[in-house]
DNA sequence: GAGCAAATACTCTATTTCGAGTAATCGAGT
DNA sequence: ACTCGATTACTCGAAATAGAGTATTTGCTC
């Protein structure tokens, strides 16, 4: 299991809401929403009570109160702990200083697109490089609406990362089209060469069995580690 | 539920495997690991095999044989169907082209990080950015490597694409703490008054309860959106 | 004052995910 | 020939997650 007993972020953020003041978990759910959180944080009311019970069970957060209005379902309200406190900092002081494995799904997608041919690579990359510019677009209208609301930096540091983030990207699947479509792309012309014999009905599996023979010298590396003599 | 009947990733990178040619769950695992696909997707046993049913579930995937050597765990041979194909050229296209809603840690963190006082956040970001210098360093070497051995550029795409984005992280992050660090920051005074006042004994709450009285007129923002004459 | 959409405040259950556990076999050394 | 660690190949159940569903109340219009 991983090294917090609770270890979804979602926790993070109710941390975070209870270390201001008191509160019942759907207060915390549109706190969360009202100030944006849910843009960098998933949030879904499944996990918001079952992280809020975890969060109980171990300590970290206790009820305040438990009250009804008329036949409404109860509120209970839950304030946080001293050990709650203790690490939501210990947490937070992490998250930001030490970076972490995560997996995205472009990568996932970059490293298994050599299952596609390269012109419809270029299509699909070039068609993502649109969305992109889309994208930053109507980011960074909304940060202008902001500033213009004198919403201070540190409420929108996170929607600056994503932005940076997406200008990284947009300017590095840039270059891969670019390259790729020049054939300076390393591999490019392999990779090329094996999807037009699969269109002419040659198996990948086939292909497999003798890349060298297929595709020629440069397609070694294509050779499992090691079938010695057989 | 997502749009995938099968939604993991690992589905995909099961897909591509048998996309090549049959293999038994065991075998994708140890190919995906020589591969260094692991780095991108995450891969674990339960997942595998529950992915692996699932996929069979959909008929997407069907099994050609089950062998058994001695006393040892069944294998079962697994093939890619037609049905199959489609969906991994179809989910693969996606992927490429489609930018996805990420959740990514440091995002999480900066957005919650006004909780940490600021010279406690520079701190932490700092140690983050020798981090980040230490990663990108061991990943120019591993790449290195790669190049001398000959391993052509559309099997290290992924790791190309990690590189880029890390970077962006650092100069990012590089300069925000030296905006908090000289206040240029937009809200870095509040803040940081903020946490002194609370290091001083008074509460977030108490402070919430009239943030213009206690942190003066720049803390109007902090006001709820509407609680009116009371 | 009747009707109706939106907001309030959760609950429930079907999937998914995780990773430790198991059990057999292989190979290298003594 | 035997032992010991690595590899092979999967199983299992606890825990986490997602998000549709429920039931009440409020506010607004006509």
């Amino acid at each position: 299991m991983s090294r917090r007993r609770v270890a979804n972020p979602l926790a993070l953020a109710v941390l975070s809401c209870l270390n201001e003041r008191p509160m019942h978990p759907y207060e915390i759910s549109t706190t969360l929403r009202e100030r944006g959180k849910e843009q960098s944080i998933k949030l879904n009311y499944g996990s918001l009570y079952s992280v809020v019970e975890a969060l109980q069970k171990h300590g970290l957060i206790t009820t305040r109160a438990t009250m009804r209005a008329g036949r409404r379902p109860e509120r209970t309200v839950y304030e946080i702990t001293t050990a709650g406190v203790e690490e939501f900092e210990d947490w937070l002081a992490e998250l930001l200083s030490t970076p972490m494995r995560e997996f995205t799904s472009l990568e996932a997608g970059l490293s298994l697109m050599a299952g596609l041919p390269p012109d419809e690579v270029v299509r699909l990359l070039d068609k993502r490089c649109d969305n992109l510019r889309i994208e930053l677009r109507s980011m960074e209208a909304a940060g202008q609406v902001a500033a213009e609301m004198g919403l201070p930096e540190i409420f929108t540091v996170e929607s600056h990362y994503r932005h940076a983030l997406l200008t990284a990207e947009l300017a590095f699947v840039t270059d891969v089209v670019k390259r790729i479509r020049s054939a300076e792309f390393g591999g490019t012309k392999v990779w090329r060469r094996m999807h037009e014999l699969h269109a002419n009905g040659i198996s990948f599996e086939e292909i497999m069995t003798d890349p060298v023979g297929h595709l020629g010298e440069e397609a070694r590396i294509l050779q499992g580690p090691d079938q010695p003599h057989t």
